[in-house]
DNA sequence: ACGATAGGTGTACGCCGTACACCCGTCAAG
DNA sequence: CTTGACGGGTGTACGGCGTACACCTATCGT
């Protein structure tokens, strides 16, 4: 047993052993645990040693998010262009899933990565494979924006908790208090509309997985029309 | 001077002076910048004197989010539905543009505001007006997501780089290193085609206000159709 | 045999949020 | 007029963070 740890604490330490306790300790703890002291505890070796193998945490951090983005399914072979981008973003939300901490650590780095910039560059193949003009294609990727990720871009993700602390906080139940249901009846309203919908007044509040399709679907028509209808820039003309 | 520099610093704290020079410092130096200390520092007080006012950064975040919402302006009272949310979204947006770093805020915090509530609760209450079912209100604004507050949702938004660190940091310049070109090709192409897009090789990169108005308007016209065509739940049936 | 070098360590600096004890001016009650 | 409570500003200190820098040591090519 002490052997063992020994012999662990005795491996050496590699770039690769590192980026791997990383994601396995955001995939934990979350991202907020994430820090070189914790790091190389885990690892068995002092905060500094990382250093001689990573240049700094933001260089840790894009490192962790190319691993990330590599766990993205290649585009089905015999798709179409819609299809094919649908599977991959779903399948790039299932990876987020897998790391909730991911969405945090692309937002505080906003800077492509490699892994990332050939995710996008792909991407953008499929819809130029499916016949959109490089100005279309170009349009809707920026429409897309961070959703070609995953990214729920709910604006309360509670994803987004689990990623920062790890444990999965409580959601907010359908029902509200009353004294909020009569300062916002609105969002009552449709907070218990959801609630009848999914047949159960204790089941989960809303369908992550039916809101992100929703979504996702209502901008892949849309875009699938504009194509159709051979959509071209018409904005400042000349 | 002295005399009056000696009058403002005992000017009795209140929370809303802290609040004002909150919002004054995040707007010009980022919210990297707005550390309780340096907040203080500002107001000529010690730092702990903040916490007399204000019981912590979090609330103090709450608040200051707050504010910026109260910035939206009100629906315009004869138009419909769509015009309507789309005026008050893009509004949203410019509110973001005095304080870009607003949505660092509200992602770090995760929590609704009860300004943010009523604004939502608003933002529904005008689909409703206009005739959705609640449930298809519900879905909506899952939809629209943090747009609905005037956010980009942009992958890499140098908007957030300004609300982080205050300085305009410079965006990639349209045409992209030859060896990225060569690795990228399509991001290459649409970089060109944006490029050109609006006339001249020299001018920003792309337009982000278009951008902005694309992305929304393809989710609107999408709602519209769901909205004419009677779109009803139609998932797990029972 | 020996010097260079790669890799792990320990210490220290300057930030952060904030708990806690303190202190003083104002003002109400006796 | 005295006194005591209390609202509000201060100073110190703790534990966390990323990381610069000097140091030590085992390995390896010459």
């Amino acid at each position: 047993m002490v052997d063992q740890a020994e012999t662990l604490r005795r491996t050496p330490l590699s770039r690769d052993r590192i980026l791997r306790a990383a994601v396995a300790l955001a995939d934990a703890a979350g991202i907020e645990s994430l820090s070189m002291r914790n790091l190389a505890q885990d690892l068995g070796v002092a905060p500094m040693a990382l250093y001689k193998h990573v240049s700094n945490k933001d260089e840790l951090l894009d490192a962790m998010i190319d691993l990330v983005v590599a766990e993205i399914d290649p585009p089905a072979p015999g798709a179409g262009w819609k299809q094919s981008v649908r599977g991959r973003i779903l399948s790039a939300r299932q990876a987020l899933r897998r790391h909730p901490w991911a969405p945090l650590a692309v937002e505080s780095r906003n800077m492509a990565t490699p892994g990332l910039l050939a995710y996008l560059d792909s991407v953008v193949g499929t819809l130029r494979a499916g016949g959109f003009s490089a100005d279309l294609a170009h349009h809707v990727m920026h429409a897309m924006g961070s959703r070609v990720l995953g990214f729920s871009q709910e604006l309360f993700d509670t994803a987004r908790d689990t990623g920062r602390s790890g444990a999965a906080a409580d959601q907010p139940s359908a029902d509200m208090p009353p004294e909020m249901a009569a300062r916002f009846p609105h969002l009552a309203e449709i907070a218990r509309a959801a609630a009848h919908d999914d047949g159960s007044v204790v089941g989960p509040g809303c369908d992550d997985q039916f809101e992100f399709e929703f979504a996702l679907d209502l901008l892949l028509d849309g875009v699938e029309r504009l194509h159709r209808q051979g959509w071209t820039s018409a904005h400042r003309p000349g």
